[in-house]
RNA sequence: GCCGCGAUAGCUCAGUGGUAGAGCGCAUCCUUGGUAAGGCUGAGGUCCAGGGUUCGAAUCCCUGUCGUGGCACCA
């Protein structure tokens, strides 16, 4: 760098960046110029972002910081390059917390909802977000779940709604049911309360219809994370295998035993039937054997919750019935009633090869039947292998086992399903472990179901002309249960058909209903049709999603269903609704605790450092504290810092600066005190030096370095947001500015002054995805024309982005011995040439013979010699 | 149990075959008219361990250790 030679002088008293006026100027300058409004440009790409909208909890937390922030990164970055872009905001306003708070502080929910909406509203204006408002629209609007409603209705009309009666898991604290996803370690998700189970009459949409699809197109999602998509196969859990029907040995049931299996090579390691306790052939077994009843019936005690069917310790009865093995007609293999086969997968009913699955090994030792192995392990010998109390679920070779015999494990399994079919006994079949979606809640700050029962007809879905089916003006949510079923007038209605008396449905829609499907009402948010179709065919599918990883398999699968099955419906184009995922980390902190082991929040405490070792205590009173874990922040651990306690110290941009830098967007980021001090300080380093920078630069050439750096720059933070790498294109700017302080403008050559102009102005819009307010004065400053948001992304010239001399380290046998400086792209041979010419070289290369020269173009030489 | 991910400076993390880096923190010094501040300089690393491939390994392969996420009586 050439550097002025002049001493550096401080700029005579600089105006201190002042965040707290510039912050608010710019948010109206952008709302005046309306500069954040999508507009359907046929002339552009389009690109459309979205963040996972949030539930209105009443306050923005630095979880939402972070992930608005990193939205906003993306949006800002695309509008600058070029693109349409769509990036809206909404509200998932339906759910619980808005009843428990009706009851505990007798508060209407819906005016609880819509100002909790407002404040938050307030707080993401306030955080600068280039978000086009005019589409904003929250799920409890009746212009949002009355189009649901219509949809609803559609889906029914293509079978994909059905109502049955099914145990379900239930909440005994929320007072309502639960989808198996909701469900998390035999808990509610909401609730930590331990689930039951219970039969009921529900609606449930088949997701289970698409299940292969589910599975097959998350091969397209290829800007997805794999885990994310791992995720969602394990959840879908595609099996292949054989359903084949046993006929029973002498008395038996009038029908044969229907059984799925993913071993049909292991037929022939066969030791008895199983079925679940719920199976109707137990239920016929029952009728007559008064043992077999109160079997079951101890099956059913035992397993009142999920918690307690995982832990539950193995048990069976022999019913006495025998079935005829499908391959050797005089094998008779017992039937048993088992607790640990559930009805709802497969068909309820298994055959148990003991020796190559622990569950069948522990029930066989356990009632003492035998274990046969069948399947080899490599290396094994057949006289002397044995099964002890671990199964083999490893590859080998088929023995004990006829004409599977000396066949691998795979080729097993289709000459027995083969033969199987051959024999008319089954077929080859896929099986899921997924189950259909159970949408009905039993709550009123839902979507109600728009569908009536009538004497007569039965279910009745009302006709679209009879929707909105909006909740009653009076309704009374002070206690527990469905305020909608006892409402005194509401549910009585007529029916559509015969128009005779009928309930209307008083269960209203899960609320992952409402999230499945709001990214589509986003491209015209005030459309009469559910979803404006020309609109969605213009930005779907979404370009990048981003979201915590916790919405993995529940919103992220059912979007996905909906998606499908609205576009098998003929009202969307896309079968996937997000082309891009991100998941974000989670915003951390450290915990502090008092002696008594009370924990206290961040703000009453302030450190000392002694030597090595920090110490924290309390600011009042100097008590010393504990520091504990640095845990995701909970209002539990008292570890949360709050966004506009932040925002009013540092200003806006510090806070999305020092949240977007700190980590690899998609880890846990540390909040810390001292951390967003540092982007603080960041912020007003770059003030200084833009402050510094005379308005009148003379004309002529740039510094060559300078200018060199400055394209490195742009290249550098351009790469770093298109890969989401967001912490290394921050880190390359704070770089950046050390070298503009290495230049700075007091005392600096015409050629510096020209440099540093060029520099200063890629550098504001550069910072514009991050400290955007920031950027703008920037901008302003240096005589930039017009707004950072209307201004276009700087382009970079590959040619200067790399020095024109290289200095190449030179190796001896894989140690550094020295360096050369050669021109950029300069050929092996005249590298060569440079190297050993070179006296250093040649004293270390003294008394040695050059075997090799292995010359990487402008990175590296190295010698090998002997 | 099954399927993943990770381990690099005190902390948070970049770096995917070629000279070990950034920010924060820490230390020294300067400034004391930006002052509950600013600046200069610097120290600090068996890249988790062991083995392999290679002219060359933080990077690729194998084994192990520790941490962590998801799923889990799914036949």
């Amino acid at each position: 760098m050439t550097g002025s030679p002049t001493p550096v002088q401080r700029p005579v008293v600089m105006a201190r960046y002042n965040p707290k006026e510039t912050e608010p100027k710019w948010r109206k300058a952008w709302t005046d110029a309306d500069a954040f409004r999508a507009v359907a440009d046929p002339a552009k790409p389009k690109y459309y972002v979205l963040e996972m909208f949030p539930y209105p909890s009443g306050r923005v937390h630095m979880g939402h910081v972070r992930n608005y922030s990193l939205g906003d990164v993306i949006a800002r970055f695309k509008r600058a390059r070029g693109f349409s872009v769509l990036h809206p905001m909404g509200w998932d306003a339906f759910g619980l917390p808005a009843e428990n708070a009706a009851m505990e502080r007798g508060v209407d929910p819906r005016a609880w909802t819509y100002e909790n909406i407002a404040r938050m509203r307030q707080d993401l204006k306030q955080l600068g977000l280039a978000i086009d408002w005019s589409r904003e629209f929250a799920t409890c609007d009746v212009e949002y779940y009355g189009k649901q409603q219509a949809l609803f209705l559609d889906l029914m009309a293509r079978g994909l709604v059905y109502r049955k009666e099914s145990v379900v898991n239930w909440d005994p604290v929320d007072q309502t049911v639960l989808a198996n996803e909701q469900v998390i370690d035999g808990r509610g998700w909401r609730s930590d309360a331990l689930v039951e189970k219970r039969k009921l009459n529900q609606w449930a949409m088949r997701i289970t219809d698409y299940a292969d699809q589910l599975v097959d197109d998350l091969a397209t999602l290829d800007r997805w994370p794999d885990k994310v998509r791992l995720m969602q196969e394990n959840w879908i859990g595609r099996s292949r295998g054989l359903k084949f029907r046993f006929h029973f040995a002498g008395a038996g049931s009038d029908n044969d035993l229907q059984v799925y299996t993913t071993r049909p090579d292991t037929l022939y390691g066969a030791s008895f039937v199983g079925i679940a306790a719920d199976h109707p052939l137990a239920a016929e077994i029952a009728a007559k054997d008064p043992a077999a009843a109160a079997f079951i019936e101890t099956c059913r005690r035992g397993a009142a919750t999920e918690a307690e069917i995982e832990t539950a310790e193995k048990i069976g009865y022999d019913t006495g019935l025998r079935v005829k093995h499908p391959f050797e007609p005089d094998w008779e293999l017992p039937v048993w009633i088992a607790n640990f086969i559930l009805m709802d997968y497969g068909t309820g009913a298994i055959f148990a090869c003991p020796a190559h699955d622990q569950r069948d090994l522990d029930f066989c030792r356990k009632y003492g039947l035998p274990v046969t192995p069948v399947v080899l392990p490599p290396g094994e010998a057949p006289s002397t292998f044995a099964i002890g109390d671990e199964a083999y679920t490893g590859p080998g070779i088929l023995y004990n086992s006829k004409e599977l015999d000396g066949l691998d494990i795979e080729s097993a399994k289709a000459r027995a399903i083969q033969r199987i079919e051959a024999q008319g006994d089954g077929e080859g079949a896929t099986v899921f472990r997924l189950r259909d979606w159970g949408v009905s809640r039993q709550r009123a700050w839902g979507c109600p179901i728009p569908v009536v029962h009538c004497a007569t007809d039965g279910v009745v879905p009302l006709p679209k002309s009879a929707l909105p089916v909006t909740h009653p003006a009076d309704i009374e949510f002070g206690k527990s249960g469905n305020a909608l079923e006892r409402h005194p007038t509401w549910k009585h209605t007529t029916c559509p058909i015969c128009g005779g008396p009928a309930t209307r449905e008083t269960d209203t829609l899960d609320t992952f209903v409402d999230s499945s499907w709001y990214f589509a009402r986003f491209a015209n948010s005030h459309a009469e049709e559910p979803i404006d179709k020309a609109a969605a065919d213009y930005w779907l599918p979404v370009d990048q999603y981003i979201g915590g990883i916790e919405h993995a398999v529940l919103h992220l699968l059912y979007a996905r269903f909906v998606t499908k099955a609205l576009a098998d419906d003929g009202q969307l184009s896309v079968r996937e609704p997000f082309a891009g995922l991100f998941t974000q980390g989670m915003v951390t902190h450290e915990t502090y605790r008092r002696q008594n082991g009370e924990w206290v929040e961040p703000a009453l405490v302030e450190f000392v450092t002694e030597g090595a070792t920090r110490r924290a205590r309390l600011i009042d009173g100097g008590e010393p504290l504990s520091i504990g874990d640095i845990e995701k922040m909970s209002k539990s651990k008292k570890n949360t810092v709050a966004p506009e306690e932040i925002f009013e110290v540092y200003g806006v941009d510090a806070a999305r600066l020092f949240v977007l830098s700190d980590s690899p967007p998609e880890r846990d980021t540390q909040w810390s005190t001292s951390g967003v001090q540092g982007a603080w300080r960041f912020v007003n380093r770059v003030w200084d030096e833009f402050d510094s920078q005379p308005a009148d630069v003379p004309a002529g050439e740039p510094d060559d370095a300078l200018r060199r750096a400055t394209h490195r720059l742009v290249k550098q933070v351009t790469e770093a947001i298109d890969t989401f790498r967001f912490n290394s294109g921050i880190a390359r700017l704070y770089e950046f500015l050390n070298l503009l302080k290495a230049n700075p403008a007091a005392g600096a050559t015409p050629a510096i002054l020209v440099a540093r102009h060029e520099a200063l102005s890629a550098f504001a819009r550069l910072i514009g995805p991050f400290t955007p307010h920031l950027a703008e004065e920037c901008w302003v400053r240096i005589g930039g024309a017009g707004m950072v948001v209307e201004a276009e992304w700087p382009a970079f010239d590959l040619g200067l982005t790399e020095d024109a001399v290289k200095i190449l380290p030179v190796q001896v046998n894989g140690k550094r011995r020295g360096e050369i400086s050669a021109p950029a792209g300069a050929e092996p041979a005249d590298v060569e040439r440079i190297v050993l010419a070179d006296a250093e070289i040649a004293q270390r290369l003294e008394g040695l013979t050059i075997r090799k020269i292995i010359v990487v173009k402008d990175r590296i030489v190295n010698i090998v010699a002997a």
